[in-house]
DNA sequence: GCCGTTTTCGGCCCGACTGTTTTCAGTCG
């Protein structure tokens, strides 16, 4: 059984709770354990097995009785009590965007909708609108969003994907027949979403390497095991392929099997003009094989520099690299600094707090080796507070991050992430905003506006005098929502004319903007930052991720601004 | 349901927004 389903239970659980109408609670500790499975990087019947399933915080004693049945059974009495007498269809519609349990229940209930094609028949016949409570407005969006959820890939994310990998990778270097290891496939491109995990290792005993791999202790089945190559099956059913190669053609099989599919083309096309071919194995040269221990020689062999695999897409690379007038990709190492960081500073906001105090996220920073570091909690929610309060808490920060500053740790910009509200106002006034060092400016409701009002939104952020960066600006969540489309060329156009800042938002689902987007302001001369948004300092080794999507947008240190030492930084802020 | 404790109960989740209402229910973050 793997997290997924396992998730896929607590949730259907949950869902039945809501309908039925039990304490929210209840339905919130449902959702709050399929959380934290989610999120665990670890096997949850691993876990069981190893009874460390106490370990995962949102799992109290019920569940864990109930894991252990659902483990030793495979079903749990209890959970099929609560679900009985709801209609199962209602089940496979949860979750689609804008449809929750209750909307489920009644739409599987009264049209006897049981997956999702019924749900896409029923909205087309117009059957959806003449339910009560619904409108020719929500049958519109229940029809997009099927669609938007029929598009949804099977792949992961790549921060999932890193993490899975570096694990085999720890694992293989343990066998010593193991003389190099690296990535392959899109992972080694960096891509915001991966299918498989593909592994290259150099070596000259290839039967010891393959049998080392098979022997995966988190492997639960071996697809394939050739000569020179073999896959298997992990327990969460993500597959890794494993290809070797001997050293002194290693480079061949490295440069191969990243692609992507449309450079490897056209590399392919300038080698046939030179009557050569390429493939895994080398360079094919009037019916001699040439083999390249490393990509440099294969690369300089076609004439041109190294192309570092993020941007191996085919959109001018190839011909940068023959000219030998590649961009010099901000690197991970060039980052000074974070500026979007929630600590658990004490105030009641709309949306979430961190779990660190300011002094944690503080030493995690010097540990990173950064110059400075941003606080940007989100603002005080607007409901809860009169304008007093909010003037109360906005001094409180400042006043304890004046005390950060005076111990002279590390530099400190104290901000906050406002709200860009509907309308486009904030939700802190400029009278605040002005006395912050910085602020962010962001977009956290109402994600489905046109084109021009959403453009219109966040150029009445970049208008104001006191934003300095906008966060997340597409929107988008990835496996989960397109973002809102904008206008580009209006907001490149307003960022260059009020010096904003675009954010290259590393929280992995996030990753916005995207690779694409970074190209385009970087060609419209608009200067970005890489930041975590961390809500806990775990998460600060994210910008790793905001570091590749930079480089898969050809951003070089220029483009970058907390790639600035710290007296040059803090001129494009209000540092006193 | 979970969790933490001033440790076996009481607090935890609520604000913003939308579409359908005409005062609210449901979704989302």
């Amino acid at each position: 059984m793997t997290n997924k389903e396992i998730v896929k239970i607590l949730r259907n659980v949950a869902a039945a709770y809501e309908v039925k109408e039990e304490p929210f609670f209840k339905v919130a500790a449902y959702n709050k354990a399929a959380d934290a499975i989610e999120q665990s990087p670890s096997d949850v019947k691993e876990l069981w097995e190893e009874k460390k399933l106490g370990t995962l915080s949102g799992i109290g004693a019920s569940l864990e009785k109930y894991l252990d049945e659902l483990f030793k059974t495979g079903r749990v009495k209890h959970f099929k009590e609560v679900m009985g007498g709801l209609p199962k269809g209602m089940f496979e519609i949860n979750g689609i965007p804008n449809i929750g349990p209750k909307t489920a229940y009644k739409i599987a209930l009264k049209l006897e909708v049981k997956n999702l094609d019924d749900l896409k028949k029923v909205a087309e016949k117009g059957l959806i609108k003449s339910l009560e409570g619904f409108g020719e407005k929500s049958e519109r969006e229940i029809l997009e969003a099927i669609d938007q959820v029929q598009r949804r890939t099977g792949r992961m994310l790549l921060a999932q994907a890193y993490e899975i990998a570096q694990k085999v990778l720890v694992w293989m270097r343990k066998d010593k027949s193991v003389e190099r290891i690296d990535t392959l496939g899109s992972l080694r491109r960096m891509v915001s979403t991966i299918g498989d995990i593909d592994i290259a290792v150099a070596t000259q005993s290839p039967k010891n390497v393959i049998s080392h791999f098979t022997k995966y202790p988190k492997g639960r089945k071996i697809i394939e095991e050739g000569e020179k190559s073999a896959s298997i099956l992990l327990e969460n059913d993500i597959q890794v392929d494993l290809k070797t190669d001997e050293p002194k053609s290693y480079g061949d099989l490295l440069q191969h099997f990243p692609g992507s599919k449309d450079h490897n083309i056209h590399l392919r096309e300038l080698a046939l003009k030179k009557g050569w071919s390429l493939s895994e194995y080398g360079i094919k040269i009037s019916k001699k094989l040439n083999y390249f221990p490393t990509e440099e020689e294969f690369y300089k062999k076609l004439g041109m520099d190294w192309i570092p695999p993020e941007i191996r897409e085919n959109s001018g690379e190839i011909e940068k690299a023959q000219k030998h007038d590649l961009p010099k990709l901000v690197t991970i190492e060039n980052i000074c600094g974070d500026l979007h960081l929630h600590s658990s500073f004490n105030v009641r906001t709309s949306h979430d707090l961190g779990k660190n105090s300011f002094l944690e996220m503080i030493q995690k920073a010097k540990s990173l080796g950064y110059e400075y570091i941003g606080f940007s909690n989100h603002t005080p929610a607007l409901g809860t507070h009169t304008k007093s309060e909010v003037e109360a808490v906005v001094k409180r920060q400042t006043k304890e991050i004046e005390q950060l500053k005076s111990s002279r740790v590390i530099n400190i910009l104290n901000g906050f992430e406002v709200d860009i509200l509907t309308d486009g106002s904030l939700s802190l006034p400029n009278n605040l905003l002005k006395n912050l060092d910085f602020v962010i400016a962001g977009v956290h409701s109402s994600l489905r506006q046109t084109k021009e009002k959403a453009t219109e939104r966040i150029l009445s952020a970049i208008n104001n005098p006191w934003v300095n960066i906008i966060s997340h600006p597409t929107g988008r969540l990835l496996n989960e929502r397109e973002g809102y489309e904008l206008d580009w060329d209006k907001i490149f156009d307003g960022c260059k004319k009020f010096g904003k800042i675009l954010e290259i938002n590393a929280w992995p689902q996030r990753l916005d903007l995207f690779d694409v987007m970074v190209r385009e302001a970087v060609k419209n001369g608009v200067k970005m930052i890489v930041s975590t948004d961390s809500h806990a300092v775990g998460q600060m080794d994210n910008i790793n991720y905001g570091v590749s999507v930079a480089r898969r947008g050809w951003a070089e240190c220029k483009d970058i601004l907390n790639t600035l030492p710290w007296v040059e930084f803090k001129k494009f802020f209000r540092v006193k």
